[in-house]
DNA sequence: TCGCCACGTCATAGATGTTGGCCATCGGGT
DNA sequence: ACCCGATGGCCAACATCTATGACGTGGCGA
């Protein structure tokens, strides 16, 4: 492969003259022309590691993230790229496992390649340590929890008061004990949220019951898991939050084994992602906003690798609440069924309403219901928080 | 930050000494210490990229994928990281997005950072040029697809026979007019999935209609408008098949928006993941094995590395046909309406059959199938196929 | 008209951190 | 006494970019 001393010698000028049209320095307009054309001859690409080692950075920046089968990390991925690529940046995509020493090889493995910088969501608050990349001058953002070892950047969804109104959501509806899947106890997102929910537990005029807490893993089977407990419990919940997609796709097939679904227990969960639609009853969600946050994480990195000093930003992104599915209310408050849009909507396919010899007289009782055919557009309610 | 020689330094030995200790060459055991010693002292880091330039190749190796969101990628990935890890090699992704510019520029920085090989999922057949890698002898692996420029090592699944695979069972099932959903006539994939299609049809006793067949885009929104387009057909099929699992979520969506669903209308699809399970009635899929097919390319990708000049291999992977999900076959094909759990077992949410009091007499139709309550495990015929 | 200064353009000479080749040394075995 | 293997130091190369300074030209003042 050629160099730039094959291109300088071709083109018939000294290898830093090619340096500076390919970089943008001053260069009469004539040369510039013979060293591009020398250039375009030979297929000369600059040897991004010589300019590296020269340079001391690269045009690259590592995307740490926990889970790559998360639906959240991929979407997050895409609005770091995204921002990355108008910049000329490639991205690379470390996958971490939730695993802080893999987590800490790939953070080493950034530090020697000497990359541009690092958007990460921290394994663990306590143990993940970017100090040695702070250090170098290597600009850190993270996501969604902040690390303990320094002040970062940090961009993260508003997570507690997502957590709020959806289980106030889930209280105005009728449920009367409703839990809670959250994350491991180390995992500040799933703390956040767990305060969120309880906070609407505190404040609401639903009875003071301590409501269930599970503790998981934030994965499908973690999901499954408390989910089955909770409902060994003696008086298991009406209703529950998962507070990440993965542990309400556990839960809900939890709650099909044993022949349980939304209405009849609610099911409410952090995260959107085009699945949640597809099952009958749809989910309601709190979604976050990932590629949001991972663009406002990328636009940080820029701005703090073109000015390194200014203080670091904490960054809160509003999330919002997508109701779908059924609602309880209907049954648990109202006297008589006069249901309603606002209740069933989406809720066509599961309900146990008995299809009685009651014929379908839609309009009679109000329901909107996919009538058989058309529609493109899903009932949705404006969101209840920005 | 400590470089070599700072190292050299303070061990009080030559620079080539400390590269020695640290990469394995012979060095006596009391200098050997006193190097590491050092080293950990100085917190030193070998810097990989001036190790990169000196020896013209990394230890990094690139996966180009053509849609981070697709969750059969993330499988992937993980196969290959996994296989990678074990030698010591990272693996960043590259997300090029069906994109043949994108992937040009991601295979370009593979080359200009001289990266231990490639893996990668071609985005076209004909555009995708790898010409350039192979001849400075960088290893590339392609995946699902082979790309024309070049003869490679590739990895596939045994598409073609999961796709006849899969028709059949629907055709089995009774349904008369069956579908097909398939990607861009320049995706090699689209076309092998679509030849199994047509060669069920053509072997089956089942009426010799020309079935239809829809080109999408291997998309959400792709699979959804071609399902619209199907349904607008003055005979629609009673039956479709996606030849991916996000088509297969489009498909869903628009026959949900018209009313319809499984098993009024078969759905079966391609790729297997876990929100396929949580659809009610979960989908029929030909489950493709992403994970295995992930470290095959790694490991052919490792073994080339080794031995460079062993002729280009090519491995198909066999594919699994998971049935869930309720059969058309009975009240299709028997007279009077059993009903019952046959009929409905995994349906229940969706089912448009009138709840009647039909009971449980699961055994008598000898279906194996869920019975409502309890049961971790789901139903699973052994595979049609290996 | 000549000389000096300023500026634009370019070449040359490191510098970057590591490793591999080459050679020298040393010790033990034959 | 000779040879061989183990050990370790020195030098150069990898490909690029930056810093330094040289060179030429043009403008302006004396």
């Amino acid at each position: 492969m050629a160099n730039i001393y094959d291109v300088a010698k071709a083109a018939e000028v000294s290898p830093a003259t090619v340096s500076r049209v390919l970089n943008g320095g001053s260069v009469s307009s004539e040369r510039a022309a013979r060293v591009r054309a020398a250039a375009e001859e030979l297929g000369f690409r600059p040897n991004r590691v010589a300019r590296g080692l020269r340079r001391q950075r690269s045009d690259v920046l590592a995307l740490i993230i926990s889970d790559i089968e998360n639906p959240f990390f991929t979407a997050l991925a895409r609005g770091v790229e995204d921002v990355a690529r108008a910049s000329n940046l490639s991205v690379v995509l470390c996958n971490a496992d939730d695993d802080p020493e893999k987590e800490a090889e790939y953070l080493d493995v950034a530090l020697a390649e000497h990359m541009a910088g690092v958007v990460i969501f921290p394994a663990s608050h306590a143990e993940t340590d970017v100090t040695a990349l702070l250090d170098r001058g290597v600009p850190v953002v993270a996501v969604d929890r902040s690390p303990e070892s320094a002040t970062i950047d940090t961009v993260t969804a508003d997570d507690e008061n997502g957590a709020y109104a959806v289980t106030r959501h889930l209280l105005d509806e009728g449920y009367r004990r409703v839990a809670c899947i959250t994350g491991p106890r180390a995992s500040s997102a799933a703390m956040v949220r767990l305060r969120g929910f309880l906070r609407a537990h505190r404040e609401g005029e639903a009875p003071r019951r301590r409501p269930r807490v599970a503790y998981a893993d934030f994965r499908v089977r973690g999901g499954y898991q408390a989910m089955s407990e909770l409902l060994d419990l003696a008086e298991p919940p009406d209703a529950v939050l998962a507070t990440n997609n993965l542990m309400a796709a556990g839960a809900l097939a939890a709650l099909h084994d044993r022949g349980l679904r939304p209405p009849e227990v609610g099911v409410a969960a952090f995260g959107d992602t085009f699945w949640s639609q597809l099952v009958r009853p749809a989910l309601t969600t709190v979604r976050q906003p990932a590629y949001e946050i991972g663009q406002a994480a990328a636009e940080l990195l820029l701005k703090r690798r073109h000015t390194p000093d200014i203080e670091p930003q904490r960054l809160v992104l509003p999330t919002r609440l997508e109701i779908r599915g059924s609602s309880r209310r209907t049954a648990a408050t109202e006297p008589t069924p006069t249901a309603g849009p606002a209740a069933s909507a989406d809720a066509v396919v599961g309900a146990e309403q008995p299809a009685g010899p009651g014929q379908p007289t839609g309009q009679a009782t109000g329901q909107v219901r996919a009538t058989g055919r058309g529609r493109l557009t899903r009932p949705r309610r404006p969101d209840a928080m920005t």
